[in-house]
DNA sequence: AACTATTTATAAGA
DNA sequence: TTCTTATAAATAGTT
């Protein structure tokens, strides 16, 4: 979608590859969620991203604990 | 998207979650691949079905192993 | 952070 | 259940 069709590779550019990733991921969780709802689903989601941070999405909003 | 927008809640026909369930988990994976690439990010998915069934992607296409 | 032109996802229908 | 298509929703580039 978007005012152009994007190639399926790395975006190269920073900016744009990291508003990009922002913008994505909020749409991925909110599909998740949709689907945790329509479908009585539950669904967690892990995104590992490049600089090192990991988000996480879980429907059932149970707390996270590492090891 | 689609004929009609739904409302958000579980939807009560078998045959027609079902069918919503399989078609949103694959829209839902197919994003996840874009994010993936687009933005070289991982993305671990995880479904547990109403059934009992667990449903898993992950765009570093790891092994999975139980414990 | 909003907007909007387009592309994409998908709910119903065939 | 697989394919089609009308419509809703996501989003790329712009402001």
């Amino acid at each position: 979608m978007g005012r152009r069709k994007l190639e399926m590779k790395e975006i190269e550019n920073n900016s744009a590859r990291m508003v990009c990733f922002s913008k994505r991921r909020s749409g991925l969780i909110k599909k998740a969620k949709e689907l945790s709802v329509l479908c009585d689903v539950d669904v967690a989601t892990i995104f590992f991203s490049k600089s090192g941070k990991l988000y996480q999405y879980c429907s059932t909003d149970r707390t996270w604990h590492d090891f």
